[in-house]
RNA sequence: CGCGGCGUGGAGCAGUGGUAGCUCGCCAGGCUCAUAACCUGGAGGUCAGUGGUUCAAAUCCACUCGCCGCAACCA
């Protein structure tokens, strides 16, 4: 047998001088739809995540809380891989930039490229935060009326010695690269703003800070510490052992995907890219920066970005602990398209759990349950040679399946997510109505298991569609059955593969009073 | 003229050349197996505006108006 094809793909990672929202977690849904989708279908997958340490806010964070940095981020860490598990996100691993493999094949990096000739000892001039000790931007300065933000000081001119990448001797090569690789941005919308941007001529990017004892020593000149932005990147490749585990760098490297937020496009379509090359390995093969999520004030209807100054963040522990993690799953999969940008609001959110979870799926699940163990003690005998019912009008369900699985690997999420509820979900409800098993089941009990049968085929489709989306969900819904293949072993080819093998089909599912448990209880 | 995106019934979205579609909400009816769920029917849109291309445009082109994001470190 062959081995299986390999997948590798990461998420951002995030600062920790903060805990994360919904926006960030929006992310790592997306992502982590992607990598249960591909496990499910056979490749062998390497799903990262991590946190982005080595900053000065998160120096100060730490000091203001009178804690040591490092002590601090594991502590954050912990926190975070807190609330992805709690969201069932599926990494296989999550580095922190504080930790020694990651420092250790960053400055290997860094060193390989000054090696290759691709850093230069030059001196940074701007403006200058006595206040903040660092320079600030001219946007900044300007924005807030030509002083410092925070410090509501001017700023003064200051030059400094500094270490430069040399990412303009790179502008050729990326755009050829854009070329050769016309997928390399995702979505289609983000590439324009890419080309125009290096197109416009890039420039050598200054990779060195003086004055911190917070961050990565440059190797070759220890006084400096790397330049964040340039630190952050690496940890795609250090998490997969470049500079110490050669073997286990080539199989995982290049990554196929990164899930990256549409604000940072840049820094992964053309710095990272260019950092690869003047470290002699290959690029990434895909970066897909995805839209945000917004927050809808309730009481003015107005749509706002997610920020601590206006004091609308969510945290995604609000939201599970008042519904599910199903649930937000579902919510943020279906109602933002991940490509683009979505927005959260408590009241749409208990719509959407109520319509889709609670009506559709969780009723048509425990209709048909139900029936079947009133009217069948739970165990239907199904002919081999019976004839499946005709459900479908529009699209039949093999078609269905291939939809839902072109919008995962686009990652439209919620047009997958649609297809299932308008393609099968709602004429699997229509099917059962037009056929009344529930009457039928008095006059003709042959001919009502039948449709019994149609309606579980039905249940366990669903179930399979929705292995990457709703893990716990489609699992309830599969193991209320003793469909004959293993749970972890179904992937979409099943659906119509595998169709109709039980022919000793029980229900398995716990009863109380014959009825089972709702999958989405209510919310009033 | 910095770059880019968006503007479709009350709300949220899909639809990129050929009789305007989905979900929620609303109105009426049906059903009763089911989580007051499910099914059927209905009201509601000059697809931001103007001009153009075409036998035919929400869909292509031009311009106008409105909203938003990015512009090297706030997912």
């Amino acid at each position: 047998m062959a081995d299986a094809p390999r997948w590798y793909q990461t998420t951002a990672i995030d600062y920790p001088n903060s805990r994360p929202h919904i926006g960030t977690a929006f992310e790592k849904l997306g992502a982590d739809v992607q990598a249960r989708y591909r496990r499910q279908e056979g490749y062998e997958v390497f799903f990262l995540m991590g946190n982005d340490e080595n900053t000065v806010k998160v120096a100060k964070k730490a000091a203001e809380l009178d804690q040591d940095p490092k002590a601090y981020c594991d502590e954050m860490a912990r926190q975070f891989q807190e609330v992805w598990r709690a969201l069932e996100v599926s990494y296989d691993d999550f580095i922190q930039t504080s930790d020694k493999r990651h420092q250790d094949g960053c400055r290997k990096f860094i060193q390989k490229v000054h090696d290759n000739g691709h850093i230069y000892k030059g001196t940074y001039e701007g403006l200058y935060c006595e206040g903040c000790e660092s320079f600030k931007t001219e946007k900044e300065i300007a924005e807030s009326g030509g002083v410092c933000p925070d410090h509501k000081v001017p700023p003064v001119r200051r030059s400094e010695p500094c270490y430069y990448f040399a990412q303009s001797k790179f502008q050729d090569q990326l755009l050829r690269f854009y070329e050769e690789y016309p997928d390399f941005i995702q979505p289609e919308s983000r590439r324009n703003e890419v080309l125009a941007y290096v197109q416009g001529g890039l420039q050598d990017v200054n990779i060195s800070r003086t004055g911190q004892n917070w961050g990565i020593p440059i190797p070759f000149d220890p006084q400096f510490t790397i330049y964040v932005w340039f630190d952050a990147l690496l940890n795609y490749v250090t998490a997969i052992g470049y500079g110490s585990d050669e073997e286990r760098f080539r199989k995982w490297w290049p990554a196929d995907v990164h899930f990256i937020g549409k604000d940072i496009t840049r820094f992964h379509c053309a710095l990272w890219p260019a950092m690869c090359f003047a470290a002699g390995i290959e690029p990434p093969r895909n970066v897909f920066g995805h839209g945000f999520v917004y927050v809808k004030n309730e009481e003015t209807g107005v749509t706002e970005k997610i920020s601590k100054s206006l004091g609308n963040v969510v945290e995604p522990m609000d939201i599970i602990s008042k519904f599910s993690a199903e649930a937000f799953r579902y919510y943020f999969l279906r109602e933002c398209p991940f490509p683009g940008d979505g927005e959260f609001s408590w009241q749409r959110f208990a719509d959407v759990y109520n319509a889709d979870l609670a009506n559709y799926l969780g009723n048509l699940y425990s209709r048909v349950i139900t029936i079947i163990a009133k009217n069948y003690d739970g165990h239907l005998v199904a002919d081999s040679d019976a004839e499946p019912g005709v459900i479908y009008t529009q699209v039949d369900l093999e078609t269905t399946v291939k939809q839902v699985e072109g919008h995962i690997e686009a990652c439209r999420y919620n047009q997958a997510l649609q297809a299932i509820w308008q393609q099968v979900l709602v004429p699997t409800n229509q099917y059962a109505d037009r056929k009344e098993p529930w009457k039928l089941v008095k006059t003709d009990k042959e001919a009502a298991k039948q449709v019994m049968l149609d309606l579980v085929e039905q249940l366990r489709a669903v179930s399979i569609l929705l292995k990457p989306f709703l893990p716990k969900t489609a699992e309830t819904i599969y193991r209320g059955f003793n469909f004959p293949q293993t749970w972890e072993s179904v992937c979409c080819e099943d659906v119509w593969a595998q169709s109709r093998r039980a022919t000793d089909l029980r229900v398995t599912a716990a009863l109380e009073g014959g009825k089972v448990k709702a999958l989405f209880p209510r919310i009033a």
